[in-house]
DNA sequence: AAATACACTTGCCCTATGGCAAGAAATGCT
DNA sequence: AGCATTTCTTGCCATAGGGCAAGTGTATTT
């Protein structure tokens, strides 16, 4: 199986050739076609995923009723609502397949035995939720600190896979403001 | 010394009395006069709080240059900026009394001592990081979901000391809008 | 008690952003 | 290829919220 995929996904000092093994085996592939719903506002999360290909988005309606995405997901990403699948709570956002893709899966049950089974998997968990919460508090602090146009011209850097996949409206609501305004922002940008 | 207070806040059921014992010798009380900064951005936190009275806040400025409250901390409310304690980076916020009030504080090193001699206070710590990442998303869904109207209705029934002890430029800048509009909300909700 | 410093409200005006809608461009489907 | 759908741009207009400043109120200091 996908063990060198697994082995840069999951990668924890803890963890040796066979817990790979037994991570591996608990992984199975999906196929996503593009606007395929993986999660819905208010169900509970059964699965776990890992993105191979193609771009995945989490959405919600803010008190006007319009869609704003919230986070997008690319390769080598982690894609769960950690606290619906693990508190088993009702999911906050929607998840959604914006292109053709392919992910790894683990069922609850299963990725509850990993975590008691492997040490080194438990611990890594633990540092992912903590990097979670770095980067949501970053991100916070980054949505009053830097302007849509700068946080725009940040993702044209970091994340070009999504500004080449994603339709403008899903960008621009995921950097809050309209996809009217986002298309103005380029064109100030591409003119200079 | 003041066992009952430290039981409350670092509740777990880990945690024996021997425990509260050895956590309670590691707190300091420390005073602070209403505007003492506790923390400024750009330095490393060498402290970490647990309010006893008074209010707090962190804050930091948008990129036009205002002051922005990011969050209020309430009496029996932890403050510290985790990710300068413990990773001992750059704090990314300041963080300011605004009243009189007292904390009990613990120094990095006995913080990490605690941390590596009592398991429980571990598992607590682990606790409320999960907590901080759960409230933490919350909020970042609410200022999207709700509306700032609605978001000040919340405070005063969740939180009204802040309603009371706090100037409205703060609690607006918390909110998103400016204490001018803030003003006319409270008009609005007043008049009808 | 006067003086000073904040805190809050309110009016006037202005600007950035949104809503809407038309048109152009790109993409996908049959 | 031709049609339909979605995406993106752009103009016009409306509006919520911000900037500013004056005026009132409330505490604190000397």
């Amino acid at each position: 199986m996908e063990i060198d995929f697994f082995q840069t996904i999951y990668n924890h000092p803890l963890l040796r050739k066979e817990d790979y093994e037994e991570i591996s085996k608990a992984h199975t592939k999906i196929e996503f076609a593009h606007g395929t719903m993986l999660l819905e506002k208010g169900k509970i999360a059964g699965e776990f995923y890992v993105i191979e290909k193609g771009l995945f988005r989490s959405f919600l309606y803010d008190y006007n009723g319009n869609e704003i995405t919230t986070e997008f997901y690319c390769p080598k990403e982690i894609l769960i609502e950690s606290f619906s699948l693990f508190q088993r709570i009702p999911s906050k956002e929607n998840f959604q397949a914006i292109s053709d893709g392919t992910a790894w899966k683990i069922e609850y049950d299963t990725f509850q035995e990993l975590l008691h089974k492997v040490e080194g998997f438990r611990e890594w968990g633990r540092t992912w939720a903590t990097n979670q919460l770095f980067v949501l508090k970053q991100r916070s602090i980054d949505v009053v600190t830097i302007s849509a146009t700068d946080r725009y011209l940040n993702l044209i850097k970091e994340r070009p896979q999504i500004i080449l996949q994603s339709p403008l409206k899903y960008i621009a609501s995921y950097l809050g403001i309209t996809d009217t305004s986002l298309s103005r922002i380029r064109k100030e940008i591409s003119t200079g």
